[in-house]
DNA sequence: GTCAATGCAAATGGTTTGCAAGCTC
DNA sequence: GAGCTTGCAAACCATTTGCATTGAC
């Protein structure tokens, strides 16, 4: 996918070669990397990075809504596919997985107990991926 | 709710001092605290602990289900109510509060798009709790 | 030319760990 | 008494930040 001027325009945004690398990169990546990997990737593709602008890049497209951050045990991670959509990470390796099943706008609409204004959700599921489930003793892939 | 014997006492679980009043005091906070919350709490009530012990304590009631951890932007934060239920998280405040919504078992029973295997799911929701949406700036209770 | 972005290294914040002493079983 | 648990401090890891320099607009 071209990485072209965004939205992030506003503001005084300047697009330089690293945003624009780690965004590419994001954008590639299906894994949910951290940043991290991230960083990893892009200096074994020959980039010059550094990992704090990797860092500071990822909140920012996070803040803007151009990419997602996943909480999780261990390192922050990171899913460039801004729609909504759900995940499936796999107790047993780590791997997060994207799934296809619809979002469920209704829950948003739905009426708390409290008095609450709900904006969104995100909905996980846990459990063992398939290539863990094959091999017995399941990959330990992170 | 009486803290006694639980299901840790298989493989040498010892019932210390210190275990009895971090799993008390979890289950008497409705707030979902951080590790630092319960050791402050515990040492307000002038009981002597460190901090350590309460990271080690947590640690190990979440692995055996006798708390959950939740995590998120900043702390990792414990619910000592174990049976399942949602969370709704304030994205002003960061308030996470308990919903009384029914667990939608359905769920795990889905057949999501990869090969894998569903043991349970999470959900949780974002938006303004009830003090946040009155007073327009919003409290910042954390 | 101005001011945001970068790189580096140092600082931070949350959490874990090594080890000697204390306590539960 | 054996060995798990604690407390302390140091170690650790992910992430952030200060500051001089670089580079986008």
């Amino acid at each position: 996918m071209a990485i072209m001027q965004m939205r992030n325009m506003s503001k005084n945004w300047r697009w330089t070669r690293q945003r624009r690398s780690v965004l590419e990169a994001l954008r590639e990546m299906e894994d949910h990397p951290t940043a991290e990997s991230v960083y990893r990737m892009l200096r074994d593709r020959g980039e010059a990075i550094s990992l704090a602008t990797v860092y500071r890049t990822l909140r920012a497209l996070a803040d803007d809504r151009e990419a997602r951050a996943l909480y999780g045990a261990g390192a922050d991670r990171f899913d460039g596919r801004t729609g909504p959509h759900y995940h499936f990470v796999c107790t047993t390796c780590g791997r997060i997985i994207d799934l296809a099943i619809p979002y469920m706008d209704e829950l948003d609409r739905s009426k708390l107990s409290a008095d609450v204004e709900v904006h969104g959700h995100e909905l996980t599921f846990r459990g063992r991926c398939g290539a863990c489930s094959g091999s017995e003793e399941g990959s330990s892939d992170a």
